[in-house]
RNA sequence: GGCGCAUUCGUAUAUCGGCUAGUACUCAAGAUUUUCAUUCUUGCAAGAGGGGUUCGACUCCCCUAUGCGCUACCA
């Protein structure tokens, strides 16, 4: 009997979460929907020197953009809260206690300068079975003093009582059964008198336990340690309740060596984060996916394909289908390089894909901090975003793209002046003033080229010469969607008066 | 240093012992277009090295090398 799936992404909310983080989360998400399973969202603020304000609410908002949802949460609620671990001290104090009296843990009084004094004086220094006899700890202390101490105030951690010489066998769903000795293990410490807060290991493991997560699906970073989370469900007597576990692979630096980090989205220039973040320490302003015109969907597919793939040749998919296809089988064991030329791919195809009037939904802000935006009617910039689209990979590369839409151009491109614009072209420009100003109006794109076709036939003009010079009066440079396409779209009015100003303003090139 | 994980074109990957090693991104060339872009076609480019096992190995085993991760009163 299979037992229901629940799983968890647990971030601490030390900074803002980034992009391996997010396709971390993304992965227990796939997996909790395909099995009809519960996602959760648990905070782990154990370190309470670590804690940055704003932190939590960008995870939130940065999941929520992806389109990652969480069932149960400090925001969602539940039946297994609380969701926070700084509200759960009370439930750990009750598990240290349990794991002391069973004679799994013990109290070890070292301070981190002693700590470090022996690191220094023995190299490879470990707090382990060989050494905690000669350390100061309630096993090696006499009762009395050890009372005497927590008496007195002393401040003291718990540390998990390791038996040496076991093999330990992890079994992950992605790389098969990993086994280490315990002897390379150290007593991990698992609570901290000073702040009254379990370490990152007790908590995980209690909070799986209760929270009844059947799959712990993390990073790769972690699989040194789960030969220890295994002793610690052995400790506790939930053996035969421990999660699934899978560790995935790492998400790389583009260029080199290493786990992607913080620094290098500015080093490289791409961002990191989902979402814009400011640090409130430093002021310091990180970019981020969304603020950078990247379409939430485009983010979670490319993620997707980081470490997984669907077994064929697919690549364009849907959350749906990531849903219905994800599975660990298709999960590469080896970290893998970001790709950011890869990444705006993936955008472009799915701009591609956005109907023009979202997209010009997305465009307006931008919009309107060249042009006043109320002057022009949705279907029109929804036809010129339609029209340009093709060509960007942001929506924000739609504003270089589609100005001419928008604003006549007052400049006219030095190269394209000198290539197509040549002694005859003000007199043929005014031919074509001419000829258009007797068509009714430029609605119809396929009557209008018709009609300035049968002229440059009629007259065998140089049909490159003069579309390129009439375009270069209306666009300002030599490139574009289809020249009609445009007129249709200015109108009868504004191209003319294009036309005229373009053969007022543009100078014969000299040379 | 110790322990662990990994290793197919530049990148992401397919291949569950039969390979003329496929696909996508990038790059290059050509076609298309009144321009640019799109689109289409073609091309460049890979199994870390060495031993085994096998009729046959990219696929299984071992060694070496390399990379990465962990080795905190951080997660």
């Amino acid at each position: 009997m299979e037992r229901k799936v629940r799983v968890r992404f647990a971030p601490s909310p030390t900074g803002p979460l980034h992009i391996g983080g997010v396709r971390t989360a993304l992965y227990n998400y796939l997996f909790a929907r395909q099995h009809g399973g519960t996602m959760i969202l648990r905070i782990e603020d154990t370190d309470s020197n670590r804690f940055v304000p704003g932190a939590e609410a960008y995870i939130n908002e940065a999941l929520h953009w992806l389109g990652i949802g969480i069932d149960e949460g400090v925001a969602e609620g539940g039946e297994y809260g609380p969701y926070k671990q700084s509200e759960r001290r009370d439930i750990y104090r009750k598990y240290v206690k349990q794991l002391l009296d069973d004679g799994k843990a013990y109290i070890a009084f070292d301070t981190p300068e002693e700590l470090e004094a022996k690191r220094q004086e023995i190299k490879n220094f470990q707090y382990d079975a060989s050494t905690r006899m000669s350390m100061r700890n309630s096993l090696a202390l006499p009762a009395e003093e050890v009372q005497a101490l927590i008496d007195a105030g002393t401040n003291y951690v718990v540390r998990f009582k390791i038996e040496p010489g076991r093999n330990v066998v992890v079994h992950d769903l992605i790389r098969g059964d990993v086994t280490i000795n315990s002897s390379i293990l150290d007593d991990k410490v698992l609570y901290k008198r000073a702040d009254d807060l379990p370490t990152y290991h007790l908590a995980n493991i209690v909070d799986d336990h209760l929270m009844e997560v059947s799959h712990v699906i993390r990073g790769e970073e972690w699989l040194p340690s789960a030969p220890l989370h295994v002793l610690l469900y052995e400790a506790f007597g939930w053996a035969d309740t421990q999660p699934e576990f899978v560790h995935l692979p790492l998400l790389l630096k583009p260029d080199g060596k290493g786990k992607l980090s913080k620094r290098d989205g500015d080093r490289l220039g791409f961002p990191v984060f989902p979402l814009e973040w400011h640090d409130p320490k430093s002021g310091e302003i990180s970019s981020g996916y969304r603020e950078s015109g990247y379409l939430p969907h485009a983010v979670v597919n490319f993620l997707s394909l980081l470490g997984w793939n669907p077994g064929d040749d697919r690549e364009i998919m849907s959350m749906d289908e990531l849903i219905r296809d994800f599975s660990f089988a298709h999960c590469s064991k080896s970290g893998a390089k970001f790709d950011f030329e890869k990444a705006k791919w993936f955008n472009h195809e799915y701009l591609m894909a956005t109907e023009d009037a979202a997209l010009a939904e997305l465009f307006k802000p931008i919009l309107a901090e060249h042009v006043d935006v109320a002057q022009f009617t949705d279907e029109y910039i929804a036809a010129a975003v339609g029209s340009v689209k093709n060509r960007i990979n942001f929506v924000k590369d739609l504003w270089t793209n589609a100005a001419f839409f928008f604003k006549a151009p007052v400049e006219y491109a030095p190269k394209d002046v000198k290539k197509r614009w040549k002694e005859e072209t003000p007199q043929l420009m005014g031919e074509l003033i001419a000829l258009l100003e007797g068509v009714d109006n430029f609605a119809d794109a396929a009557a209008t080229e018709a009609t300035v076709m049968a002229w440059i036939k009629g007259n065998e003009y140089h049909m490159g010469n003069v579309m390129n010079a009439f375009r270069l009066t209306v666009v300002g440079e030599c490139k574009g969607p289809h020249m009609f396409e445009i007129t249709r779209l200015l109108g009868k009015e504004e191209t003319i008066a294009r036309i005229k100003r373009g053969v007022e303003v543009i100078k014969l090139p000299t040379e």
